[in-house]
DNA sequence: ATGCCTGCGGTTCGCAGA
């Protein structure tokens, strides 16, 4: 079973790189976000064309993510507990979760989280970053307690480590490296979960976003935002990561790059 | 110090992203 993560940055403007490199990669299920559209312009029917099923939870113009998946998908949830009750958005809850079960043989319950990027700090956005990943924090904590195969696939928005950044000293002043955001991921991680990238041992500098202002590429300024993050369960069945770098070069990129996590899941 | 680049919506620019 090949689980992507994907932050695709509008999938419409990104469609023939998704295809090709989809076509490439083959995932079984491929977890996409910031698709920045609603879900009567998701490209349903190129996707399906390849095979997948898909699950969207989308939103106009900001945000929204997807799941796509060659087994059949169940259970969906739309959103986390309390999306509609945060408060913060008058335009309504945005469009940040999405989860499913994959019927494969051995089924794995996976999700698809776009976190707040939450700058600048000081301000209603931080907030809202924090109040978002406490609820994240409850709603996985719930989910642990079914004691199955899970990944917690995303753009978490924060640099976990100075490891995780080319010049951690450039982020010091943003929301994604605050004490607060660092802190609120690593107790989601002791939660009881595993960051495949960590069981897969990559070494330092395996980034999965470049910006696109300033020669970022080009100078690999990266930061390591994206991760899957993995219950003991699919810890257990982990086989391997890949960082899929070669993605920033096709054309057209997102500035971002998928990572691909293989569980032995017996399919 | 600021903007750099990209996408979106809508209109020729502002907002958001990270």
């Amino acid at each position: 079973m090949r689980i992507a993560t994907w932050n695709v940055n509008s999938v419409n403007a990104r469609l023939p790189t998704v295809l090709e490199w989809l076509e490439a990669a083959r995932p079984d299920v491929a977890c996409l976000q910031e698709i920045k559209c609603v879900d009567e312009k998701f490209p349903r029917e190129a996707l399906e064309t390849l095979g997948y099923n898909v699950e969207v939870h989308g939103q106009k113009t900001y945000n929204g993510v997807a799941i796509l998946s060659k087994h059949r998908l169940s259970d969906v949830r739309r959103g986390l507990p309390g999306d509609d009750t945060s408060g913060v958005e008058a335009e309504g809850p945005q469009a940040r979760y999405l989860e499913a079960v994959v019927e494969a043989p051995q089924p794995v319950r996976v999700a698809s989280i776009y976190l707040p990027n939450g700058n600048p700090i000081g301000t209603a956005k931080f907030d809202y970053k924090l109040s978002w990943f406490r609820r994240l924090h409850d709603h996985a904590r719930d989910l642990l307690a079914l004691e199955e195969p899970l990944a917690l696939c995303g753009d978490y928005n924060v640099i976990p480590t100075p490891q995780d950044a080319k010049n951690p000293e450039a982020w010091l002043g943003d929301a994604l490296f605050q004490p607060e955001s660092r802190a609120a991921l690593r107790a989601l991680k002791w939660l009881g979960l595993y960051d495949a990238s960590e069981l897969g041992n990559q070494p330092p500098g395996t980034f999965t976003f470049w910006d696109y202002q300033a020669g970022a590429w080009q100078r690999d300024h990266g930061i390591r935002i994206d991760f899957a993050l993995l219950s003991p369960q699919a810890a257990d069945r982990f086989r391997g990561v890949e960082t899929h770098k070669d993605a920033r070069e096709m054309d057209k990129p997102s500035d971002h790059v998928p990572v691909v996590v293989d569980l032995d899941l017996g399919d």
